[in-house]
DNA sequence: TTCAATTTTTAGTCTTGTCTAATAATTAAA
DNA sequence: TTTAATTATTAGACAAGACTAAAAATTGAA
């Protein structure tokens, strides 16, 4: 809980533009002292989820990035259904979200998601970060029937969000954020063959299901690298 | 957070006939030893919560009962949402509901309720409290090992709401507001024969089973409603 | 370049909640 | 009514996260 505050902070301070993120802004974000703040942040760099050079400032990691992205999922999308469904006023809901965000079930966000008709903006105008733990983008997205294949994709959306088209995905194990790699294309009908990365068997898609979905790279290439620091933890959370 | 599920596990085996809590089953209920259980009824006994008489047990004072019954209310009415909403099974839903329960804002839970068509019921078919802190309906039921031969019942709730429970249900074709008709019933080892209104093959159903089931008959008496209760029955029930 | 102001980290405590091991009280058996 | 088994509490530690006060590093002004 804390530390998931902590991490967002930082990704905020990153978003308002600062590379380097500074004990005492950081401190006064998360409501702490710079002390508590600087105990933190050994501990943060401990698990990979920040590069701290003392003194110098802090950073996220691609997997610290990745995890408070996906707390900014959760409070954006608990902040639209505050808003959308229970009737918040906007400014009544910042408080709430702050705790629902911590809630963390892939599970229960995806069908948050599904719920509230896959938002691209919070009710401030905010970006929602997609299940892949970035920002929805129109760009970034393609359809399944021309993404390219090996490559592993996630689902971000659906072009038909009529009842029958999202019934028959549940029917194919299909939903927001669904990973899957295209294995073959068969050039005679369109169809092609997918791999479902929980697993199971391959699964044929018909062009009608290709070309209604949205998909994108599961895993984008590494943006910053840190030669120094040692090896990996344990994936977070996320049942 | 710690304490409050303390709290509601007090008031669940209050619920379950309990009037004294031992120490011990508290411990199991909440998966922690006795040792720690012991330190924690200290504490809810300082801040009067509990009556605690060391080696004696434990009991939720008035204040201690108020608000176990809003952690409750929340529990029960996040079910809800979670299955009438977001389509979750009845079977998958309380390990979510176990966090969201905490977060506590009044507002957020009466907005919750209304949207929700202030629900008398969980999905389990447990009564959730309302706003004042006392259940909103009792509902006539009867365990199904009880139940009269002849007469068409209706699944109207489960005694016991563990996950292994309820997909052993989904196994022989159970679910709240099933419909079927009590046989014969066996002597020998209470087991019971039953039909489904849907139509199949008569249906054995073992001890293990009947007595966790609430039925009702299924002739449709509405739910009666006692919107202003003086006296704080005990419903029966849940896990 | 030097030194004082600012920023950051460390040292030492506290609180909450947990554990294991040891002790004490209660209950059940002989 | 003793004794043995069970149950409950206390003692002592530990981890997370917070604080204040003190020390160390960096920065900026003279
Ligand atoms: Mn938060
Ligand atoms: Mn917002
Ligand atoms: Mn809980
Ligand atoms: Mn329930």
């Amino acid at each position: 809980m804390s530390v998931e505050n902590y991490l967002k902070a930082i990704l905020y301070l990153h978003e308002e533009g600062k590379e380097q993120v500074s004990t005492t802004e950081l401190a006064g974000r998360v409501q702490a002292t710079p002390a508590s703040t600087s105990a933190m942040l050994r501990k943060l760099g401990e698990r990979a989820w920040v590069e701290h050079r003392p003194y110098r400032g802090v950073r996220l990691t691609e997997e610290g990035h990745r995890i408070a992205m996906d707390i900014l999922r959760r409070h954006r999308l608990w902040e639209c259904f505050l808003v959308d469904h229970l009737g918040f006023d906007w400014d009544e809901v910042h408080e709430i979200a702050e705790e629902l965000e911590h809630v963390d079930s892939r599970d229960l966000t995806n069908r948050l998601d599904a719920f509230l008709g896959f938002p691209k903006l919070d009710p401030h105008g905010d970006a929602i970060p997609g299940p892949n733990g970035r920002f929805r983008s129109v760009a970034a997205r393609t359809l399944l029937s021309e993404a390219p294949k090996g490559l592993e994709l996630v689902v971000v959306g659906v072009v038909d969000g009529r009842d029958s088209f999202l019934r028959h995905l549940g029917v194919l194990g299909i939903s927001l954020g669904t990973r899957m790699t295209l294995q073959t294309r068969h050039a005679f009908d369109g169809s092609v063959e997918v791999t479902y990365s929980e697993g199971g068997e391959a699964q044929m898609l018909t062009p009608s299901v290709t070309t209604r979905l949205w998909v994108d790279q599961s895993n984008p290439e590494p943006i910053i690298v840190f030669p120094d620091l040692d090896e990996s933890e344990t994936p977070e959370s996320n049942k």
